[in-house]
DNA sequence: GTTTATTGACTGATCAGTCAATTAAAATCA
DNA sequence: TGATTTTAATTGACTGATCAGTCAATAAAC
């Protein structure tokens, strides 16, 4: 066919069939064929456009990671104290826009995946650093320095964690839930540690 | 040639061949012909056995779940006050036996392939509700009802949180800051809620 | 002589990636 | 403006590789 569409409405087409594509499978084994069907186009089209399978793969990768710091970005912007900057990063991570559960099954196959792929491992690896630095800049306000990378870290595990057992399906975390679960563990967390000097 | 080994033998060679591969490959897609290499024996062979790679693929995964609860059941056997309950099922998941990175690469493969297979997912299932239940035993001495319940939830999802972030190799999660990490919150909780009436 | 272990050699399916051909929009020119 | 040339979008039809699973043949143990 003739030149109906352009270049960028094509990759994000693209991008956007293959988290559904993943999402429905949960893996990251789906076809090139069958995303490209899903955006409505030739599976060689998608190859035009991004080459190889994993550039189309870490593209969609690099999307999520840009929408999440978007929102987090925006989430942190509105708050006006540490504990608040705390709360919102949580918030964040299991807001309807990211908690849903085709964007989850795709970050638990990229982490699968990213045990083949250095690029895509470089990519969680941003992920998780920003995660931690954005919930140690809570912290670090309201505990002494060591004990406000350790609750950083459980913060952030605790995160992984919950997004693992919505993979699963095994009931328990809906949006609602985690995110008390997790303020629990962060309002326990800054009672037992002393306050800081 | 012959026949001189018996199908035990050889199953438990393949099982031990398909977690060596896993591990080294991060994820589930090794070929048969892979796992039997390492083995020592002909793809034809596993496929004998185990029929289909998803059998075998089970059994190595139910085989892994094996040894955890054999490892947990020891631990819980020695402990003798709720509190020490909870560190001995934090130890187990952490120790050397667990902890490695073939067996944790492993389970986070079987996380995804869950998502697929029907079967798979009802044996992680039994895992979860197993690793609850044992965290939980320890807590509802401490602890009323429902706090016992969220302490045990959120201590089950900081575990998961803390091998997916081993299976990245950022760094951070050996052993020991691992259990610490686990303890701390564990503490946390238990002196933020209330101790039971 | 029956049973069991074991394999090499196949087969059929699936897929990533390529390529030459087609079509139409855009640019250039008359 | 209308003619023509260039450029980009798009595909169907291939190819080559990889793999799960099969099977008939062999040989040792019982």
């Amino acid at each position: 066919m003739p030149r109906p569409f352009a270049e960028p409405l094509r990759r994000r087409a693209l991008i956007d069939a293959a988290i559904a594509a993943i999402g429905e499978r949960g893996s990251l084994d789906v076809t090139m064929s069958e995303i490209a069907g899903r955006a409505g186009v030739s599976s060689a089209l998608a190859h035009h456009y991004f080459g190889a399978k994993e550039e189309l793969l870490l593209a969609t990768m690099r999307h999520l990671l840009t929408e999440l710091g978007t929102d987090v970005r925006a989430a942190l912007s509105e708050a006006e104290t540490p504990r608040a900057r705390i709360s919102a990063v949580v918030a964040v991570n299991f807001s309807v826009t990211q908690f849903r559960p085709e964007i989850v099954a795709a970050w638990l196959a990229f982490y699968v995946e990213a045990q083949k792929s250095a690029r895509l491992r470089r990519l969680l690896r941003v992920y998780a650093r920003r995660l931690h630095s954005n919930l140690l800049s809570g912290f670090v306000a309201l505990l002494p320095r060591p004990q406000a990378e350790k609750g950083a870290e459980a913060i952030a595990a605790l995160i992984d964690g919950l997004y693992i057992r919505r993979a699963l399906k095994d009931g328990l975390p809906n949006s609602a839930s985690a995110v008390a679960l997790v303020e629990q563990v962060v309002e326990a967390t800054l009672a037992h540690s002393k306050p800081s000097a």
